[in-house]
RNA sequence: GGUCCUGUGGCCGAGUGGCUAGGCAAGGCUCUGCAAAAGCCUCUACAGCGGUUCGAAUCCGCUCGGGACCUCCA
C-alpha cells in the first residue's frame, strides 16, 4: 500500500514517493516566538507531527526540519523599522533574546504536552543570518534581487517573466498588481508586488545585523529558503505549514530558492486548514485566540473547563487536516468523553490474553468484520492521513472489545490471532502512528496498588452485602476525583475524572 | 474588487455517483443491591432551485448564506 497525499502544488492527490529512497525530507514552518502559542498553531505541529510518525512508521528515515522565527518581521513594509520582537520587548523591557527565550520554552513545553516528537533539526533564524545573507547575494548575482537604501528586494515581475509565479497559490501577477490596497513604503520597491529579501534597519531597531548592504534584518521569507536548504537541500520532498502561508510566504519561498538553487524546491507541498470559532478564523488578526495555556487549563470566558493536551490533539485528529476546524467547548467536551471510552476500550483490549494458536473464530460474522476494520485503518491513513477514518473505525471496534471484557460476547468469536492482530493494530496506530497517551499522568503505581486495595476491600463488602461500605468507598472516591465502575462478572475498573 | 474554498441530522464532524462513517447529546431496553460504566435498539441528514444520469450529499449551472487569501498570520 502506498501513500497518497494532496499536493497544494499540483491541486490532487498523488502517490508519495521520495527524492532518495528510504529517506524524506521534511520541512514545516514553526512558530514565530514573539508570543505565546494559541489553539490555531496546535493543529499544523499536531497535523505534521502524525505525518512524521506515519512516515517514520511506513520504514522512512526521516529529517525533519521544524524553523523557530525568532528574528522577527516588520509588522508592515517600509513602516518605522519596529519588528514585532523588538516591539513587545520594549513594552515588557526584556532583551529580545529574552523574550524570544521565554516564549521558544513555552512552545518547546506544550509540544510535549501535545506528544509531538522533536523535529531532528530545529534551527533558529537568528542562527542563520549568514546563510540568509549568502542566498541574497546569490539572487542579486542572478539578477532577481535589487537594492535599495539599504534593503534588498525580489523582482517579482522579472522572476514571473521566466518561472511559474503564482502557481502554489493560484496567483496571477497582474492580479496582484491591480490590488488596491495602499501601504506604506512601497514607493521604495520598484514593483509592489516585491518582497523583501533584506531589510535596512532604523536606528531604533534593536535586532540588527550587519550585512552588505548596512545594517538590518532579513526579510520574512528567506529564513525557510536558506534553512530547508542547508538542511534538505535543492530539492526536497515535503514542504508543511498552515494554509495561510501560501501566499505570500510559501509563494516566495518558491521563487528564492528556485533563482539560488536552480530548481524547484519542493516535490509536496502540504496545508492544513485553520481552526476557527464561530466560523471565523482563529488568529491574532481577529483577536478571538484561545492560548495553549489557557486551554490547558481552562482560563478563558469561551472555555467551560480544562481541556487536556490529549483531548485537543484528539479533537483536532477526528476532523480531516485540510477542513476547516470549528472550535467550541461543547465538541471539546464531546470530544473528551470519546476519547475516555475510546482509551477505556483500548486498555482493556491491552489486558485481553490472546492465544495466536487458536485459528477458527466461532462468529464468521463478527470475525470478517473485526478484519476489515483493522485492514482498513493503514488505508484511511495512506489516503492523505484521514485520521478521522480511522478513529472511526476502532469506534466500530470498542464495543466488540468492551462485549468480550464484560463476558457479553465469548472470546472465542473471533480467532486468536485476529485479537492479537487488534491488539497490535491498535497499539500502532493509536500510540505510534496518531500519538495519543493516557490521560492519566503517570505516577509510580503506588495509586494503581492503592485503588486495587480499595477495589478488593469493596469486593467483599459487597459479597457481605455490606452497602454501606461499598457505597462508602465508591462514593468518597468519587469526591476525590476517582470514578469507580462496576462490572460484567463482578470486576472493577476505575478512573480519574 | 480579484482568486479560491465551503454550506451535511439537536451539536461536532467523515464522505472518492449507487453499499445507512463516527463521536457527543436525546429516548427506550438489558445488565445491576443502588448508581455509574458497558451492551443492544431508535433518531436516515445532506442550503434552495434547475440540469446531467438508470441513479447525486457527491458532477454542472444559477440563487442565497459562511469563510480564507490578496497585509503580519499556523
Amino acid at each position: 500500500m502506498s501513500l497518497k497525499i494532496y499536493n497544494s502544488y499540483t491541486r490532487q492527490k498523488e502517490v508519495f514517493e521520495s527524492i532518495t529512497p528510504g529517506h524524506v525530507g521534511m520541512y514545516v514552518c514553526g512558530p514565530t516566538v514573539s508570543g505565546e502559542s494559541h489553539l490555531g498553531h496546535a493543529r499544523p505541529y499536531i497535523t505534521f507531527d502524525v505525518l512524521y510518525r506515519y512516515l517514520t512508521h511506513k520504514g522512512y528515515k526521516v529529517r525533519y526540519v521544524r524553523n523557530i522565527t525568532d528574528a522577527g518581521h516588520f509588522e508592515e513594509e517600509g513602516r518605522a523599522a519596529e519588528d514585532k520582537v523588538s516591539k513587545k520587548a520594549l513594552l515588557e523591557k526584556l532583551e529580545p533574546m529574552e523574550l524570544v527565550q521565554k516564549y521558544t520554552n513555552l512552545y518547546h513545553w506544550a509540544m510535549k504536552q501535545f506528544n509531538c516528537i522533536d523535529p531532528t533539526i530545529e534551527p533558529t533564524a537568528t542562527g542563520h543570518i549568514v546563510e540568509q545573507i549568502n542566498m541574497i547575494e546569490k539572487i542579486i548575482q542572478a539578477g532577481y534581487a535589487y537594492e535599495i537604501n539599504g534593503s534588498v528586494y525580489f523582482d517579482v515581475k522579472k522572476y514571473a517573466a521566466n518561472y511559474d509565479y503564482g502557481k502554489l497559490s493560484g496567483r496571477i501577477l497582474d492580479d496582484l498588481l491591480e490590488t488596491t490596497r495602499e501601504l506604506d513604503g512601497q514607493e521604495e520597491k520598484k514593483d509592489r508586488a516585491d518582497f523583501a529579501l533584506w531589510k535596512n534597519a532604523a536606528p531604533e531597531h534593536i535586532m540588527r545585523w550587519n550585512s552588505p548592504w548596512g545594517e538590518g534584518f532579513p526579510g520574512w521569507h528567506i529564513e525557510c529558503s536558506a534553512m530547508a536548504t542547508k538542511y534538505l537541500g535543492a530539492e526536497f520532498d515535503i514542504h508543511g505549514g498552515g494554509m495561510d502561508l501560501q501566499f505570500p510566504h510559501h509563494e516566495s519561498e518558491i521563487a528564492q530558492s528556485t533563482i539560488c538553487n536552480h530548481h524547484n524546491p519542493v516535490r509536496y507541498w502540504m496545508h492544513n486548514n485553520m481552526i476557527t470559532i464561530n466560523g471565523k478564523k482563529m488568529g491574532k488578526s481577529y483577536n478571538n485566540v484561545i492560548k495553549l495555556t489557557e486551554m490547558f487549563s481552562g482560563n478563558h470566558p469561551l472555555l467551560t473547563q480544562a481541556f487536556h493536551p490529549m483531548v485537543i490533539r484528539f479533537f483536532i485528529l477526528q476532523s480531516h487536516y485540510r477542513s476547516t476546524l470549528d472550535f467550541g467547548s461543547t465538541a471539546l467536551e464531546a470530544s473528551e468523553k470519546a476519547l475516555k471510552r475510546l482509551w477505556e476500550a483500548y486498555e482493556a483490549l491491552q489486558k485481553m490474553e490472546a492465544d495466536s494458536t487458536r485459528l477458527t473464530a466461532t462468529d464468521i460474522e463478527l470475525e470478517a468484520k473485526v478484519l476489515q476494520l483493522l485492514n482498513e485503518l493503514e488505508e484511511f491513513m495512506d489516503d492523505d492521513l484521514s485520521t478521522a477514518k480511522v478513529l472511526a473505525n476502532m469506534f466500530e471496534l470498542a464495543p466488540t472489545i468492551n462485549s468480550i471484557k464484560d463476558g457479553i460476547i465469548n472470546v472465542t468469536a473471533i480467532s486468536g490471532t485476529t485479537l492479537q492482530l487488534m491488539k497490535d493494530r491498535f497499539k500502532v496506530i493509536l500510540e505510534d502512528i496518531l500519538g495519543l497517551t493516557s490521560m492519566n499522568s503517570q505516577d509510580d503505581g503506588s495509586l494503581e496498588r492503592v485503588m486495587q486495595l480499595l477495589i478488593d476491600i469493596r469486593k467483599e463488602a459487597k459479597s457481605k452485602k455490606d452497602f454501606a461500605t461499598s457505597d462508602k468507598i465508591r462514593n468518597q472516591l468519587a469526591e476525590m476525583g476517582i470514578l469507580l465502575k462496576d462490572e460484567k462478572a463482578g470486576e472493577m475498573s476505575w478512573t480519574k475524572l
